[in-house]
DNA sequence: CGCTTTCTCACCTGATTCGGGGATTGTGAG
DNA sequence: CTCACAATCCCCGAATCAGGTGAGAAAGCG
């Protein structure tokens, strides 16, 4: 059983090379060899390609874009990026549109076929400068999400039904009312709250609040 | 100039073929090897090491801790972990703790020294299997954090101004001063931002541009 | 050239919030 | 049993915000 391939992009140099690099496999079948990603759904469609080489700069629509739509019609293809740049964002914009590996240009030649079998086994193939992006973008994230240090101020529980209300848009009446306390009262609670999260206003308040998850 | 390597890893057996392997390349040099990680950051101190190859599996202490303390003390030294198992988890925590490659145990003997020269050379050495899993889990991720639709209100560029200035807990006359404009210019912005936002106060002005990312 | 949008400013009236007080209960810790 | 603290309520004056109305200058557009 042959593993049938797809190629784009725009230059033609590149996928004949491409072309005859992957001919030296007897199981490895060329499927299709496009210069750009217009027509990408089409193309797929009709040469049914197990994996896909997607060059990531193409001429009309960016090869991230046809990465999403490629695999949003055909999800359990495999994408193989390629480029010449390391551009971060792209590389990171690539992965989320789908792809499930990322060749620097040059290393075509020595690691393109291992790639694909790597792909074909169920791996990811990264040159490895796109790794230690991947990587590291990966650490920044998970460290932007964690930092949920609440200080703890202190509020105790009315304090907080007051907060939330106030997070909620509500006046001082409308919180009043619907506490079923006084007015006075709410503004008893509200200067309270205002000491124990050092602050002198309500957006202050309510930024702090949300930013701080203490809602 | 030769790359020092320090070798954590619980097995007599697997320290031996490591230090045996790395031998074979004149330019490494096996720095310290031990058999736990109870006195890592003291070890990497002593064996100063480029690059450290860490077990995830150990007694007393995980290899996922000691890449904590060693990368907080020694941020420059690169770390190589290596496992038997696939575990999703533990490939996650491991990069946020910073490791900077990940290989499985199979694969030693095959790809140990092209992975320690691609850490040399600031790459990050992957198995394709355990970065098939990191790309999945950075795509998860992204998506989790993304789905921000925001509907956007046609806030035009200063009314934005203002609404982060609001969000800062700055009052009118704050933001009049801050953006070099009157009061009552001020107050025409915000009753813009009223409209387009569809709100009635300020709090829910912060916490509508807070909640939906339109600061 | 008109037309729309944006940014700017102004005035007035009423509503709401802010920053000081002070007071009364009840409850739980020492 | 005090003593602290939370929760409730009250008053006042000053500051700020809200809503409505109007209007001029500059920029962009057909």
């Amino acid at each position: 059983m042959s593993l049938r391939i797809t190629i784009f992009d725009d230059n033609k140099n590149i996928r004949d090379s491409i072309t005859m690099l992957l001919q030296t496999e007897p199981e490895f079948e060329v499927a299709g060899s496009y210069c750009h990603v217009l027509d990408c759904v089409d193309d797929v469609r009709e040469s049914k390609p197990d994996i896909v080489l997607m060059d990531i700069e193409m001429p009309g629509m960016s090869g991230i874009e046809a990465v999403t739509k490629i695999k949003k019609e055909f999800p359990q293809v495999q994408i193989l990026m390629q480029t010449v740049f390391e551009d971060d964002d792209r590389v990171f914009d690539s992965i989320c549109a789908g792809a499930s590996g990322y060749l620097l240009k040059n290393f075509l030649n020595t690691k393109l076929v291992d790639s694909i079998r790597e792909l074909q086994y169920g791996g990811s193939p990264m040159s490895p400068s796109i790794a230690r992006k991947v990587l590291n973008k990966m650490q920044s994230v998970s460290s932007a999400i964690k930092p949920e240090e609440t200080p703890d101020y202190h509020l105790t529980a009315r304090e907080k039904e007051v907060l939330s209300c106030l997070v909620n848009g509500l006046s001082y009446k409308m919180i009043a009312a619907d506490l079923n306390i006084s007015y006075e009262t709410v503004r008893s609670h509200v200067k309270k709250i205002y000491e124990k999260l050092h602050v002198a206003s309500l957006t202050e308040v309510v930024a702090k609040a949300i930013n701080q998850r203490i809602v």
